[in-house]
DNA sequence: AACCCCTTACGTCTTTAAACGTAGGCAAAC
DNA sequence: GTTTGCCTACGTTTAAAGACGTAAGGGGTT
């Protein structure tokens, strides 16, 4: 039987050595590597060339998008799957095109990972189910939608808001300045036309911005 | 040809005029008479019988609630409509329960009040389309409901906080102290294990206590 | 080269929200 | 007839949001 390696890319710790040791019940893994981060990873990229990477998008020093381009540019065929909390649309969209073939919650079971694992071994693209609904739903509600007009990074901070995020934890984890998302949520008041933070959320329900 | 009375019990005085306007425009419609909150409907109740109540619910001294209880116990064939802004669930089954046999939006359009008060005089009841179709939706969504450990009045304060309201907003449409909002507010933070008003708002969005 | 849009960021001031605690009145339930 | 739950209400303190204004730097367009 064919071995496989695997590349953990997560800034969690606990999750990381979690899913290491579920990875590693499985008999057709053979050695799992660890990286805390997108710089970390792609230092370690010429000594470990892994058959799939399981790569987390909210980083430090450098977020799973941006390390998928890179990643993506160096070894064009590397089998990347994101692996995220959260299945906004800002995040798979933006992974996909970065170069990621697979996507998947971290609330899937073991089954998910490995069922992405084997869909993108044999060269296909896997998103988990959950996912799948949301971009159906997405396609339903983008024929009506009038939010075009909100930036990508406002929505973003946007999706952040509905989360029960405060502005300094948004700046956190967009690893930006708190007066920053300041100005953002500002911009959003004024375009989304509302007066506070639950017409923002209002808003962004209405708009698909945020999945209910 | 048989003629009508009409009796409009709102505070807005401006909106009460209007649709006196309107109804007078009604061939069939004999006389329209105004109270500005229930108090003063009551009072004048004995003097005037109208065929037809348009009433308010959200009024100072004494809501349309309150009101309509105390009208139909007093006269249990009065033929009372609700004139609500809001098409919340609070209101209009509160309504119902309180002996209203219409409920109509303050957005409808003149033909959908004809259409109210020839149903209820009919003896049939009256809901105009829109609040038709939320109830029809609300039961849907009762199907897989987990709020009911909200209190009404907490449902209700919730509401508002959705409508963009500040907590003295609130009390001001609430005739409540800004004090006990605050109280309701923190209760339901509490209660709907949310960390802010965001939190809040998908709670409320999840759970059916507000329209999309 | 000049332009527009987006993203980033800072300063200050006012208003709201949030997090404690406490407590009386009232109606329904037991 | 006491308990229980809900609604009402107040005081205080800290954190967060909201409302102004300003501006540098990057990317793409014309």
């Amino acid at each position: 039987m064919k071995k496989y390696t695997v590349f953990l890319v997560d800034d969690h710790k606990l999750f990381r050595e979690g899913l290491k040791l579920l990875l590693e019940t499985l008999n057709y893994i053979e050695a799992v590597w660890e990286a805390e981060n997108g710089k970390q990873f792609l230092a370690s990229l010429n000594l470990h060339k892994p058959d799939i990477v399981f790569m987390d998008i909210e980083m430090p020093e450098m977020d799973g998008i941006a390390t998928t381009e890179k990643a993506i540019e160096l070894f064009p065929d590397l089998n990347i799957i994101a692996l995220s909390i959260y299945g906004n649309e800002n995040y798979y969209t933006r992974m996909i095109k970065a170069g990621a073939k697979g996507f998947v919650l971290k609330n899937s079971s073991l089954q998910d990972v490995e069922n992405a694992m084997a869909n993108v071994l044999n060269g296909d693209n896997y998103v988990s189910q959950e996912i799948l609904n949301r971009l159906i739903n997405s396609i339903d509600k983008k024929k009506n939608l009038n939010s075009d007009f909100l930036t990508e990074r406002e929505k973003e901070v946007l999706f952040h808001i509905c989360r029960g995020l405060s502005n300094q934890d948004i700046a956190n984890v967009l690893y930006l300045s708190k007066r920053t998302v300041d100005k953002h949520r500002e911009n959003l008041l004024f375009k989304t036309d509302s007066k506070n933070t639950a017409g923002l959320v209002m808003y962004a329900v209405k708009n698909g911005i945020v999945d209910i």
